[in-house]
DNA sequence: TTGAAAGCGCTAACAA
DNA sequence: TTGTTAGCGCTTTCAA
């Protein structure tokens, strides 16, 4: 009474049902049960009842594939890795859902790190998850150097970099107009009347987004005529603290030269900055002017507003993830590069208002 | 030759090295090789130059072991699911974060998905992990019915509760006392001086945090002698847009009995409910004072800064992660059930300062 | 000190 | 219309 035992196991939990289990309980093969489980029944000519029973017998028996096994067989996880500086901050959270849910829709989950902005430690995850095998990877890197990336490459491994990229480098990408969202917001400074206009960077220095962002500034100001002064312009480490933050700005609006107005380079910095600023008693924009990179729902909250690069987060993961699944479902290979540059939007508030 | 094929199968990455390549290529076992490269080499007693031929080998040939196949047979994947309604909410969007660090430290990884607040969804992605082969889970649940959470006691699947959990459950949870956050805060607004206390509440109903909040309001206002008004108690559903929120904040406000004071029931209602005040250009405790459930950090920065209570995210998920490891690496089962109740902190500040 | 062989659960080429 | 067989890459038992 083979039969019963088997009932027994499936519905104690004692043990997974497998596809042999379901064969053996109904006395067919393995390949019919696995045809008829995934849908490929009719195609290849099974007969409609058992099918019928197939499906039956699998329910009766509580039967989850192990994506596990399906996975190392057919050589593909079905997973996306993810790799963004941190997951905790609003703008990759947001990304990492939509590529979520992108991805879900072809039936892809993912898996997603976060790196700190460290390159070793993003080695690490990268490495980590291409010994899961996932079938491609989002990358918004933190690598300093572009040789892992070109390995990558050689390596053939599917994968679309977001938010940075190495200008250099022939891979999919979707980035924004980092430079034309500085430039914009500084010029909007400049023609609002502020000369002394203080940058505020995020490090390490390397990353791309940052380095074109300062070039706006840089080029705002040539075109404006205003010279640099690299007084004005500070780098405040990834993971810095208000301590750090309260010595920078202090710093940087120290007179007689200091600075009128600060443009931060992303949200972390931003609220922080702002942290400080209240923490002084400085009145915005009266005693200092405020814009931020990267827009907070928040922001328009605050007295007064805060003047903001929106980022169209919810396009970098869509067309992330599109492009990841062309390249994966892709007959031939290369498949042509995508490189995607999507606008920014200035979002001008009272923060920037000279009063 | 066959050496130099496979060398050039290795560097070329046309093939990823198995074991079987490595130890066909040395003229040893696959045995061997799984050994020395799990670092079992000594405790088995190889040679210690055997050991390093392979490791060089292995290295030489770019090997990366095959999780997908380790997993299997080892029937673990070393992976954990964590199920949140939303991971771009800033509350689980950092619980995120530290789940995966924490995690990681022990060798795990993290996949995530978000239900939405949907029961359906939720059960979905649950599947979707098991057939994973999730190790454990993490669940923000969203389920409006407490079977499915059985079954997986039934079934013996390792999990942890956290955020939310059914009270008269068995099971480990990791929560957050939500009726003293928001007795407490209900209570403050009474001593400051108001009377008609509104609470605006996110669907769906059956969410247990916000029965429990709701609860503790209501009790503060018992214990006060202030009568209960249903009036002054909104329900937005999940996934709400700003005209929802315009609607029921008129309705709250309307003369004659309107609300002196809001208390929404969590980060996402604050900030919706604050863009509404202030286009209906209300002041901030003088027209309708505000206080929230979960603190974010530019809360602080707002004018005036909002009252609200703070939601300890890092000990959540440390705890959460902490419990799944003992119960994973537990010899006996089953484990003692570990509720964690962790206290919510009140942070007062100038919204709810009667003027 | 090392190797042979089995098998985790699944799919797929080929046979019948 | 269904079954046999092989094998994905790994670990592990047992033997030598």
């Amino acid at each position: 009474m083979p039969d019963f035992i088997l009932y027994n196991v499936a519905f104690l939990g004692m043990k997974k049902t497998s596809l042999s289990d379901i064969a053996r309980a109904m006395g067919v093969s393995k390949t019919l049960v696995s045809l008829v489980l995934n849908g490929r029944g009719d195609e290849v000519g099974i007969k409609k009842d058992t099918q019928k029973r197939v499906l039956e017998m699998a329910k009766k028996m509580n039967y989850m594939p192990n994506l596990l096994a399906r996975g190392l067989r057919i050589g593909s996880s079905r997973i996306l890795g993810l790799v963004l500086p941190n997951i905790a901050n609003p703008f990759f959270a947001h990304i990492a859902r939509v590529v979520e849910d992108e991805a879900g829709k072809q039936g892809y989950r993912v898996m997603s790190a976060s790196s700190d902005e460290e390159s070793e430690k993003e080695k690490a995850i990268i490495k980590m998850l291409l010994e899961r095998q996932v079938d491609g990877l989002i990358l918004a890197t933190s690598l300093k150097e572009k040789e892992e990336i070109r390995s990558l490459q050689e390596e053939k491994i599917p994968f679309v970099m977001i938010d940075r990229c190495f200008p250099d480098l022939q891979v999919h990408s979707v980035v924004v107009d980092n430079h034309a969202g500085a430039y914009k917001v500084t010029e909007h400074l400049i023609e609002e009347g502020f000369r002394k206009i203080g940058l505020v960077k995020i490090g390490p220095s390397h990353i791309t987004p940052i380095q074109l962002r300062h070039k706006g500034y840089c080029d705002a100001l040539r075109n404006h005529n205003i010279p640099y002064d690299d007084r004005l312009v500070r780098e405040i480490p990834f993971g810095f603290d208000e301590q750090v933050m309260w010595e920078a700005i202090t710093d940087m609006l120290a007179p007689p030269d200091g600075a009128e107005a600060l443009f931060f380079l992303n949200n972390d910095l931003t609220v922080t900055g702002l942290k400080v600023i209240r923490d002084m008693q400085l009145q915005i924009p009266r005693d200092v002017a405020i814009a931020s990179y990267d827009d907070l729902d928040v922001f328009n909250l605050l007295c007064p507003p805060v003047t903001a690069v929106a980022q169209p987060w919810k396009i970098i993961a869509r067309e992330s993830v599109r492009i990841i699944m062309k390249e994966l479902n892709a007959k031939k290979h290369p498949v042509e590069t995508e490189r995607v540059v999507l606008p920014p939007t200035i979002r001008k508030r009272a923060s920037t208002r000279k009063s």
